[in-house]
DNA sequence: CATCGTATAGTTTTT
DNA sequence: CTATACGATG
């Protein structure tokens, strides 16, 4: 099991008398590392699978690692044992835990969406404010939760007017959210925090159950998480992290690379080890990577290397426009795959931003190319998925209001604004949500007879749905629920096509067929002595962690198509042939970057690019380039100046050397030809 | 309530 | 320029 490692992945398995950093390059192996490492922890160090826990940030992530574990130990030493998200952990926490912190059973988890919309409907109740500031709150709430800073802390801190109301409105959503009995996804990871440092008895019980702690992608953790990481380890500092500081590509969004130099300081005896044999691209491709990289600061210094020959030379390819330039890659690849005989699939396209996808996507139908666009709009934002989850919400969790008001008239039940107005004021005057509020005998006092009677009929009918769902075929009472509303007719009277309802109720029956597997899957392993939930509660919390809806992704994963995605989403994934495209000055440093002085994030999104391939890496940028209707001249990426000139072959490069410093008049003149082009 | 028209913005998004 | 979201109007 050890024996195929190097020395130094050896030593990272091995090492367990205190906290460990590995500092693991590009395709150094550390998936390896924390895998082998868990079998070791269970089979030569004596450590029960139950007390060990493996972290991750994405479920595919999580998935992959669970499947090598398993090819590694028996199922049966396995058992017990938890690999799973951040929020993943944080949900089964609170699966535990939640009445300590007043929630009750069948809690709601708010997606992004659903958080949106309450903070929309906070700050108009407040002030009719703009529905465009609610994104922007959003993210300032986020922002504090990830910081760890609770709702009356942001008050208490706010730095000026417009801060203060984000704060003010922060407080009144997490009223919002706790009078709903729900957890938004930032509150998984929060809540647990905050119990935990506030109950010793409560840490003593998690400190006791989880002994060894791993967590992957140690420079994605946010504050909060490192705080969980830092609880949950204790004093026993059985801990091993994995990290690269030179992917930390997630800043934007809370994380903290520099909590990979905190560990350091928090746990004294910390010892890092480094993984710098790279198992994945050539030489060339590796320079590369190492040189662009290194114009950035660093507090630990590594080189990547690896024992495979330099490879092909890196290509730079000129483009007249991006019109060119996606039909180049596509040509190329096409004509790439015909000479050396491979497949589709192993090649890959990245860029910046998910608009770069549309001119690809226009060339690739064009020359008939297979492809697979990852990201876009997903599976869980779907409508139809929407509406049935919150079916599924206000099932379990019968405060939920959100999930009420989504679906009340979905489909319709004649149930107007006016009727809702007065079932809200109601309600709130009563503190009940709105369901239970039509059940109220006082409701008739304040609403006409006809409404009172629509309301109650809604109710009666989702109780009795509910009393069929607790029973021993929760599956089949969905099943009937969405026959008794008739929702695929409901979809037919709605889509502008036959065929778009079908595809729409396809999604539906897709997504019940989900919850039944992982009830299925959930009920076959151990219920993880969690006791009292009834499982379909579990499911659908795990839903809308976008857990499962596996086979999907799988049979998409294995079709031969060329990969499309955001440099952004190919972190973690490798390809034997990668295209980056549209490498250009306010495009790959994008322009946002640039104005606000984060280039080295943007040469990091460009080393994880970088360090995908495999065997060739093509670079592409344009000369010219159609902007918000308008046509522009473009400077090359200052990454492109960045790489290692011997291993580069340059195509296209206007002029001799000074490309970029054009003058003014020729860059007139470059219009005017446009204009006739 | 639905549809049409206009106004407006326009990075990345593991959960 | 183009997609989307919101508002006005029938």
């Amino acid at each position: 099991m050890i024996s195929q490692l190097n020395p130094r992945q050896r030593e990272a398995v091995r090492y367990i008398d205190g906290p460990l950093l590995v500092l693991a390059g590009a395709g150094s192996g550390k998936t390896s590392v924390i895998t082998r490492k868990i079998a070791y922890l269970v089979e030569t160090c004596g450590y029960q699978a139950r007390h060990i826990a493996a972290v991750t940030f994405t479920n595919k992530a999580a998935r992959e690692m669970r499947e090598r574990v398993g090819t590694l130990i028996s199922g049966q030493a396995a058992r017990g044992l938890t690999i799973s998200t951040f929020h993943n952990l944080g949900l089964n926490f609170l699966r535990r835990e939640h009445k300590k912190l007043g929630y009750k059973a069948g809690f709601s988890i708010f997606d992004a969406e659903d958080a949106l919309g309450l903070i929309r409907d906070i700050l108009i109740a407040e002030h009719g404010g703009d529905s465009d500031q609610a994104s922007v709150v959003q993210n300032r709430i986020s922002a504090w939760k990830n910081d760890m800073v609770t709702a009356e802390q942001a008050v208490a801190g706010a730095t000026g007017p417009a801060d203060m109301l984000c704060a003010q409105a922060y407080v009144r959503y997490q009223r919002a959210l706790r009078a709903y009995n729900a957890f938004d996804f930032d509150d998984l990871i929060l809540l647990p925090v905050q119990l935990l440092q506030s109950d010793p008895d409560t840490l003593a019980e998690w400190q006791q159950r989880i002994r060894y702690l791993l967590v992957d992608e140690y420079q994605d953790t946010n504050t909060t998480q490192y705080a969980l990481v830092n609880l949950l380890v204790g004093s026993r500092q059985g801990l091993t992290v994995v990290g690269d500081d030179d992917q930390s590509i997630y800043a934007w969004r809370g994380a903290r690379p520099e909590n990979l130099a905190q560990l350091a300081q928090d746990f004294p005896h910390l010892k890092v080890i480094k993984l710098e044999q790279n198992y994945r691209s050539t030489g060339r491709i590796l320079r590369a990577a190492n040189t662009v990289i290194a114009n950035n600061p660093h507090v630990f210094e590594k080189a990547l290397w690896s024992e495979y020959g330099p490879g092909e030379p890196i290509r730079v390819i000129c483009c007249p426009n991006e019109d060119a330039e996606c039909e180049r890659v596509v040509t190329e690849i096409l004509d790439h795959r015909l000479r050396r005989g491979g497949q589709y699939r192993d090649y890959a396209i990245l860029y910046r931003g998910n608009h770069q996808a549309r001119l690809l996507e226009l060339k690739l139908q064009q020359f008939q190319v297979p492809y697979r666009l990852s990201g876009g709009t997903s599976f869980f934002a779907r409508n139809e998925v929407k509406d049935v989850m919150a079916y599924l919400r206000l099932l379990i969790n019968p405060d939920d209001d959100s999930a009420f008001l989504r679906i009340i008239n979905v489909p319709r039940r004649k149930i107007g604004a006016s009727t809702l107005e007065g079932l809200a004021t109601y309600a709130g005057e009563r503190g009940i949500g709105l369901l239970a509020a039509c059940d109220e005998l006082g409701l008739q006092t304040v609403l006409p007879e006809a409404a009172v009677g629509r309301l109650r009929e809604f109710a009666d009918w989702l109780a009795q749905v509910r009393r069929r769902a607790q029973g021993d075929d929760p599956i089949d009472a969905i099943r009937g629920m969405l026959t008794d509303i008739d929702y695929e007719g409901w979809l037919h009277q709605n889509a502008s096509a036959p065929a778009v309802a079908e595809r729409r109720f396809a999604n539906v029956l897709a997504l019940v067929e989900g919850l039944q597997k992982t009830l299925e899957r959930d009920d076959a392993s151990e219920r993880d002595s969690t006791g009292n939930d009834n499982g379909i509660e579990a499911a659908i919390a795990r839903l809308v962690l976008r857990d499962l809806m596996e086979r999907q992704e799988e049979e998409d994963d294995s079709a031969d198509k060329v990969q499309l995605m955001t440099l952004h989403a190919s972190k973690g994934l490798e390809f034997p042939h990668v295209y980056i495209i549209g490498l250009e000055e306010d495009l790959l440093p994008h322009r946002n970057s640039i104005d606000t002085d984060n280039i080295e994030e943007e040469r990091r999104l460009c080393y994880v690019g970088i360090t995908r391939a495999r065997q060739t890496l093509t670079l592409t940028y344009c000369s010219r380039r159609k902007q918000y209707g308008e046509m522009q001249a473009c400077e090359p990426s200052r990454f492109l100046a960045e790489l290692p000139e011997d291993d580069l072959e340059w195509e296209g490069r206007t002029g001799t050397d000074p490309a970029a410093s054009k003058t003014r008049a020729q860059e007139t003149l470059a219009g005017l030809r446009n204009l006739f082009d």
